[in-house]
RNA sequence: GGGCCUAUGGUCUAGUGGUCAUGACGUCUGCCUUACACGCAGAAGGCCGGGAGUUCGAAUCUCCCUGGGCCCACCA
C-alpha cells in the first residue's frame, strides 16, 4: 500500500498561492505539434491579440481562457493540436501610444526615429501581454510565436498582396474616402462608428437669379459651401414649385447653382432644401454621381480648408471655418436662424475624431465583385453559436470595396513603386519584404511600359487587417512549407469576438478565398463580450475595464478560469460579476477538500472488481458525466462540462456518495474487502472527474492529480474512455438522493443532530445499499 | 425607417413540444456532524415579458405587441 502525502501543507482552502506553487511546471508543458503525427489534426486559428498599449481588460482574458479550454481539451480528446500564439503589432493604435508617451507627433518625427521607438513600445506591452496569458495557464505554443510585424510575416502580407494584384483583384481608384484628419489617413467603412453630437444646423438664405425672391438653406456643414453645385427640393413641396430650375446665388462666394426636384430632399427636415456640398456626407456622392453636378475639393488632408474656399477660410481647421462662416453669413444678412440640434457623426474608431470625406487616390481589393460568392461562402462556414451568423451576412450584403492603403509609419509597406517617367507600377517578385519609403526596388527592375528604370517608393502601409486576414496562411505556412500547409489548411477553427466579425471574420474570408479559393477554416467560434458589473461593454474609453491581473491575485486563475467558462453559454456576452467568481473559487475548494478526504486513504491504484451497490450507482454515475462532458468538449462548449462537473461533485458525489461510504472507507465495521472497493470508488471518480475537468482548472487539477495518481501531468493524459452506463442504479441512485433529503429533513424537523441516531425504515428498494445507508444516518 | 438577436425566481444562467422548469449567487432558519464554516442541512422565492394561434399537450413552434441589445440606412 502507497501512503499518499498529505496534499500541500494541509491548507483547507485552494488559492493563488497555492497556483504558484505550480504555476512554473504548468507554463513549462510542452506541447509538440507535428503534421507527421498519425493524430487527427486539430489547428487553431487563435487571435494574435492588439498589443496596443491598452491595457488587456477581463473580457479579452476570459475569451483567451476559453480558447485555451478548447485547446486543452482537444489535446485531452487525442488531437494533435496546433495552438499558435501570436502577437498582432502594427497598426495605428500603438502609434498613438508612442505619440502620447514620448509627447511627439508622428508627422513631425523621422520616419526611422519613429518606427523605433514604436518597436520599444510594443515590446514592453508584448511582455506584459505575455505575463498575463501566463499567469492563467495559457497553453499555446509560445515558443513559435509569431509577431505581425516580423519581417516573415509581412513578407507574407506582401506576397498575398502581390499575389492578388497579379490575379488582378487590386485596383486603384480616386475614390471619396473616408478620411480620418487626426489619423491622417483613410479609413475603411468597417473602422467608422457612428455618435451622436451637438451641431449647429444654420438658416440662410441665397438670392434667386433675376428675382428678388429668397430660398431658405439649412446646412450642418456651412463652410462646405463654397462647393455648393445644387439645391434640392422635393418635387411634391408645394413652397418650393415655383423655385425648380431657377437658379440661385450662393451668399458669400456668389456662385450660380440651379434648384433641382428630387426626392431625397424631405419636406419635414430644416428648410426642407438641401444644398449638395463635396463632401458633406454619402449622399452628395451619390448625388453629385447622379445629377452630373461638379466637385470642388475645399479640405485637405491635414485638415485645413484650401485656397477654393475663399481668403476669409483659407487654412483655418474646419471647425474654426464653421465660425467663421456663420460670422460672414450672419455679416451678410442672410441667416435666418440657427438651431442646435443632435447629429448622428460618423467618426474614427481609432481617434474617436468626425470623419471627413475627401477623394484621394487608394487602392482597393475588389469585393463588390464577388460578393455573391462570400455571401455563399458565409453560408457554407459552420459557425458556433449558429445565431451570430447573421451579423457577418448584414454586413456582406453591403460591404463595398475595401480601401487597403494608409498614409501611416507603422505598419506592412505597400510593396510597390513608381517609374520616375511615366508612373507605371512595378511590382516585385513575391516572396521578399519590402520596405519602399527607404528601399531602392530590385536591381533588375525596368519599368514594364516606358522601360524607364528610376523609381519612386510608395511610402504608404497597409490597413493591419491585411496583416491579421492572413493569420490563417502564416501559421499552416502557406509561404514557407508547402507540406505543412498541405496538411493543416483549411484549418480547423477560428476563435474570436463577436466584436471582430465584420472586419477579421470578414476579410479573412475573403483574403483566403481570393488566394486560396477556399474557406480558411472548418468552423468559425464566435464568443460574446465582457460586460461589467452593470452590464456595459468594457472599453477603455469608458473606464469600466477590469484589469485582470488583479483579479487572478485575488481568486486564483482557476477560478477565473471557472467563472469564465461556467458564466455563460459561448457567443453570449457576460456580465463580470465578483460574487460569482467566488462562487467558481468556493467550488474549487470543495473539490480540493474532497480530493484531501480522499487522499487520506491509502489506494494502490489497483483494479479491483466492484459488487457493491453504492460503489455501482456512482460508478454509473460517473460513466454518464464523462459522455455529457466530452460531448460538450467535442461541441467547442467548455460551458457544459463546467457545469456539469460543479453539479455533480457538489450536489451529488460530496453530499450523497460520500457521505455514505465515508464509515466504510474508514474500515469502520467493514470487511478488508468492502474497504477496499468504497477507496478505490472514491479514486475512481476524483481520478475522473479530475480529467474531465482540467482543460478549465488546469493548476488544482495537475496538483491534485499530480499528489494522487501521476508524475506525470494531469494534462497529458487522455479523456476518460467512455463506459456503458448502467440506468438502474441510475434511477436508484434518485431514489436514495430522495431518502438521504427526507432523513436530513425529519431530523431538522426533530432538532436533533444529523450524526444521532433514528429510528426508522429503509425502503424496500434501497436495501441493496446495505450497511453503508444504516452507518451514514445513523439508522436503528 | 429597415434588418438581426434576445426576454426564464432579487441577480445571473441551463432548458427547443410531454412527469412537480436547471443550477449558481444572494436571502431566511438551524447546525463547528474527525474533507471543507469559502462548510453542512432545511426553507422561502418564478402565472418561463404581454396577447393571440397551432397542438391532445408549449418556457419550447407561428403571428402580433412591448422592453433590451446589435447592425445597416439616415435628418441636409
Amino acid at each position: 500500500m502507497v501512503e499518499h502525502e498529505k496534499l500541500k501543507g494541509d491548507a483547507k482552502n485552494w488559492s493563488r498561492d497555492l497556483e504558484k506553487e505550480v504555476i512554473v511546471s504548468i507554463n513549462d508543458l510542452t506541447w509538440d505539434f507535428s503534421v507527421s503525427s498519425d493524430k487527427e489534426i486539430f489547428s487553431i486559428d487563435t487571435p494574435p491579440p492588439y498589443t496596443s498599449g491598452r491595457p488587456w481588460h477581463l473580457g479579452a482574458a476570459a475569451q483567451y481562457s476559453k480558447i485555451d479550454m478548447i485547446g486543452r481539451s482537444q489535446r485531452m480528446l487525442g488531437k494533435a493540436v496546433l495552438f499558435p500564439v501570436g502577437m498582432d503589432r502594427n497598426g495605428i493604435p500603438v502609434e498613438r501610444y508612442t505619440e502620447k508617451k514620448h509627447n511627439i507627433r508622428m508627422r513631425d518625427t523621422p520616419r526611422e526615429d519613429f518606427l523605433k521607438m514604436c518597436k520599444e513600445s510594443l515590446d514592453e506591452l508584448e511582455n506584459e501581454m505575455l505575463e498575463i496569458l501566463r499567469s492563467f495557464g495559457y497553453s499555446g505554443d509560445f515558443k513559435s510565436m509569431y509577431r505581425t510585424d516580423s519581417e516573415n510575416y509581412r513578407a507574407l502580407t506582401q506576397s498575398t498582396f502581390i499575389e492578388m494584384w497579379n490575379k488582378g483583384m487590386i485596383i486603384r481608384g480616386t475614390r471619396p474616402s473616408n478620411y480620418c484628419i487626426d489619423c491622417g489617413t483613410t479609413i475603411a467603412d468597417a473602422e467608422i462608428e457612428y455618435k451622436e453630437m451637438d451641431t449647429n444646423l444654420v438658416y440662410f438664405y441665397f438670392n434667386i437669379e433675376g428675382s428678388d425672391k429668397k430660398i431658405l438653406v439649412a446646412s450642418t456643414r456651412p463652410e462646405l459651401l463654397a462647393s455648393c453645385s445644387a439645391i434640392l427640393v422635393n418635387p411634391e413641396d408645394e413652397r418650393f414649385k415655383d423655385f425648380a430650375g431657377q437658379t440661385a446665388i450662393t451668399p458669400i462666394y456668389g456662385k450660380k447653382v440651379k434648384i433641382i426636384q428630387h426626392s431625397y430632399a424631405k419636406a419635414e427636415f430644416g428648410s426642407g432644401t438641401v444644398m449638395i456640398c463635396s463632401y458633406g456626407d454619402y449622399n452628395d456622392i451619390m448625388i453629385i454621381k447622379e445629377l452630373g453636378l461638379k466637385e470642388t475639393i475645399l479640405i485637405n488632408t491635414n485638415g485645413k480648408m484650401n485656397e477654393n474656399t475663399g481668403e476669409r477660410l483659407n487654412g483655418l481647421k474646419i471647425n474654426r471655418a464653421r465660425e467663421e462662416i456663420i460670422k460672414l453669413l450672419q455679416d451678410d444678412g442672410c441667416v435666418e436662424k440657427i438651431e442646435r440640434i443632435k447629429h448622428r457623426t460618423p467618426i474614427c474608431d481609432r481617434s474617436k475624431t468626425p470623419i471627413e470625406i475627401i477623394p484621394l487616390d487608394e487602392y482597393y481589393v475588389k469585393v463588390i465583385d464577388i460578393r455573391s460568392k462570400l455571401l455563399e461562402l458565409a453560408e457554407k462556414l459552420e459557425i458556433i453559436p449558429e445565431q451570430h451568423r447573421q451579423i457577418l451576412i448584414n454586413w456582406l450584403k453591403v460591404s463595398n470595396d475595401w480601401p487597403i492603403s494608409r498614409r501611416r509609419y507603422y505598419g506592412t509597406e505597400i510593396p510597390l513603386w513608381y517609374c520616375n517617367n511615366c508612373g507605371e507600377p512595378f511590382v516585385p517578385e513575391e516572396g521578399k519584404y519590402y520596405r519602399p519609403w527607404k528601399e531602392k526596388p530590385p536591381e533588375t527592375a525596368v519599368c514594364r511600359k516606358c522601360g524607364g528604370k528610376e523609381f519612386t517608393g510608395d511610402e504608404r502601409t497597409f490597413d493591419t487587417w491585411m496583416d491579421s486576414s492572413v493569420s490563417s496562411l502564416y501559421v499552416t505556412k502557406y509561404l514557407y512549407d508547402k507540406k505543412f500547409f498541405s496538411k493543416t489548411y483549411p484549418m480547423t477553427l477560428r476563435p474570436q469576438g463577436i466584436d471582430i466579425i465584420r472586419t477579421w471574420l470578414n476579410y479573412s474570408i475573403l483574403r483566403n478565398y481570393l488566394l486560396t479559393d477556399k474557406l480558411p477554416w472548418k468552423t468559425a467560434w464566435i464568443d460574446g463580450m465582457g460586460l461589467d458589473e452593470h452590464g456595459e461593454k468594457m472599453s477603455k474609453s469608458k473606464g469600466n475595464g477590469i484589469d485582470p491581473t488583479d483579479v487572478i491575485e485575488k481568486y486564483g486563475a482557476d477560478a477565473f478560469r471557472f467563472w469564465a467558462a461556467s458564466e455563460a453559454m459561448p457567443g453570449s456576452n457576460f456580465m463580470f460579476s465578483e460574487s460569482r467568481l467566488q462562487g467558481s473559487s468556493k467550488f474549487l475548494t470543495k473539490l480540493w477538500n474532497v480530493a484531501r478526504l480522499i487522499s487520506q486513504f491509502p489506494f494502490d491504484g489497483k483494479e479491483i472488481e466492484i459488487k457493491n451497490y453504492s460503489d455501482r450507482w456512482i460508478i454509473a454515475y460517473t460513466n454518464k458525466l464523462i459522455k455529457e462532458c466530452k460531448e460538450g468538449y467535442t461541441k467547442l462548449n467548455p460551458f457544459i462540462p463546467a457545469n456539469k462537473v460543479r453539479e455533480f461533485v457538489w450536489n451529488v458525489f460530496a453530499p450523497h456518495y460520500v457521505e455514505l461510504v465515508k464509515a466504510r472507507a474508514y474500515g469502520e465495521g467493514f470487511s478488508a474487502e468492502e474497504k477496499e472497493s468504497a477507496i478505490y470508488t472514491l479514486n475512481y471518480v476524483l481520478k475522473r472527474t479530475l480529467l474531465l475537468i482540467a482543460p478549465i482548472t488546469p493548476f488544482i487539477s495537475d496538483t491534485i492529480w499530480k499528489e494522487l495518481y501521476s508524475n506525470e501531468p494531469v494534462h497529458y493524459q487522455k479523456m476518460p474512455e467512455n463506459s456503458s452506463v448502467d440506468d438502474e442504479m441510475l434511477s436508484l441512485g434518485e431514489k436514495l438522493m430522495e431518502f438521504d433529503s427526507r432523513v436530513w429533513a425529519i431530523k431538522k424537523e426533530k432538532g436533533i443532530s444529523l450524526r444521532e441516531k433514528i429510528n426508522m425504515d429503509v425502503p424496500e428498494g434501497l436495501k441493496l445499499f446495505g450497511e453503508d445507508l444504516i452507518k451514514m444516518h445513523n439508522i436503528e
